[in-house]
DNA sequence: CCGCTTTGTCCGCGTTTCGTAAGGATTCGA
DNA sequence: TCGAATCCTTACGAAACGCGGACAAAGCGG
């Protein structure tokens, strides 16, 4: 866990920081680079949209509180014509503008004071993901269920099965982590990406899934309830092992 | 009752306690040790690089002001081989003070005088979020008990027990740590996470599982008490030894 | 622009859990 | 053997927990 191999995968990779204080943008561009990015800097929104369309970043980090428009209408008018990740500053943790960062397009969010590092991971976890979403992932199947995960597709024993994409996330995760027990908040955090949220979104994503995958719901025998604790995808120890070779 | 759940999967984790003044190291490592984390202690910062190299802690606690070179040098250096989170503890709460700490890597920051028990919330915090899809802990025997703590299943010559979520917490615990006597004060802050409470507390949680564990409850032979002392998790040397192999 | 689906939130209900208290049993020392 | 300290056992009830149903907002495709 402590040790990281400089990922090579995301070196060199472009980033626009959008920042008009020059003191945090000064920290924010000396941890970028030497953690292996290559750093461009503007100061407003207008020079924003412009330096995307003409660098093509691969990500911009963006501070709310910006000269002119707004970071949110930034991002906003970004969206408009491109999915390039966002990554959002703002001085206050409150929800309220957690969710409005979210809401107008942001990838992930992160509040002032944040520690540069706090920044190099963010940035490294949103560049992996999309990444990772290039990279195909080989097909594997575990006890009946096969899971091709960049087709987004699953099934059981055979039959396709019809997935919302956050049934599809869940029930990827899980099968991905067999006999292992999560709990909510974790959950949370690895499927939805929020740091912080209701938890009963959970529960109810869990029995939509259950729904779709188990013969009976209410006597679950894939995903099961661990009482106090969380949710746990419950396989057979030998289907566990073949299936372990496939997500290697 | 009042405190927060005692995190099974956070236990045991090795965090290198950094602080040359023996009075709050003290104080540091008894809290973090009865919390259930191992903890290993050095007094300056060259120490520090050799032990991380050494041990591969899961977390430093760092004391800011050390003899010789600065926490947040040593930080510093850390960070050019590790991703270890960095627990920065400090004298000052000047905000300046906490920039340059956080700009030297490290993952939070606690002023003194702090109160212990906060340190054990934060190291808690910053472990979960680091943990999470890390690698689940291998399931171990021990006599004819066998525990999987990541998918929180026990199983008794081959029976699985169906433990509720305090009992699957105690027994996890006594495996973990066999033939060793625990008074019920330390009991409750390791499994319980309570600095205070009731003791009769532990005394029925342990009747209840000696229910489920023990072929005669009111003769004990795994679970038994020690008389004014507290309580102790018998196994055979040999057991315990066998089971020491699956735990590495 | 309008339906349909997805998805997060809320509420009420039944179940399980777990701390607490109170009285009985056991151990130990004198 | 007696008394005090310690531990066991039992029972109760509040609180925690998970579940299903329903609803509304947002997203999506036509």
């Amino acid at each position: 866990m402590t040790q990281p191999p400089p990922d090579s995968a995301l070196r060199d990779r472009r980033i626009l920081l959008v920042e008009d204080d020059p003191t945090v943008a000064e920290v924010a561009r000396n941890y970028l680079r030497s953690a292996g990015f290559l750093v461009d800097e503007v100061t407003d929104g207008f020079q924003t949209i412009d330096s995307v369309t003409a660098v093509r970043p691969d990500l911009v980090v963006l501070d709310r509180k910006l000269p002119g428009i707004d970071g949110t209408e930034v991002c906003r008018r970004l969206r408009t014509f491109t999915d390039v990740p966002v990554l959002m500053l703002t001085a206050l943790s409150a929800t309220e503008d957690r969710i409005d960062g979210l809401e107008s397009g942001a990838d992930d969010y992160l509040t002032k004071p944040f520690s540069p590092r706090e920044l190099v991971l963010r940035v490294r976890s949103i560049l992996k993901r999309t990444v990772d979403e290039s990279t195909p992932e080989a097909p594997f199947a575990l006890g009946p269920f096969r899971l091709d995960a960049s087709a987004r597709k699953v099934s059981r024993g055979g039959d396709p099965l019809e997935l919302s994409a956050r049934e599809f996330d869940l029930l990827a995760f899980f099968l991905k982590h067999p006999n292992q027990v999560f709990d909510r908040e974790t959950l949370l955090r690895s499927v939805w990406g929020w740091e912080v949220g209701d938890l009963s979104t959970i529960t109810v994503t869990v029995r939509r899934l259950r729904e779709k995958i188990e013969g009976d719901p209410s006597h679950a025998t894939f995903l099961t309830t661990v009482w106090g604790a969380g949710y746990r995808f419950d396989v057979e120890e030998a289907d566990a092992e073949s299936a372990a070779e496939g997500v290697r």
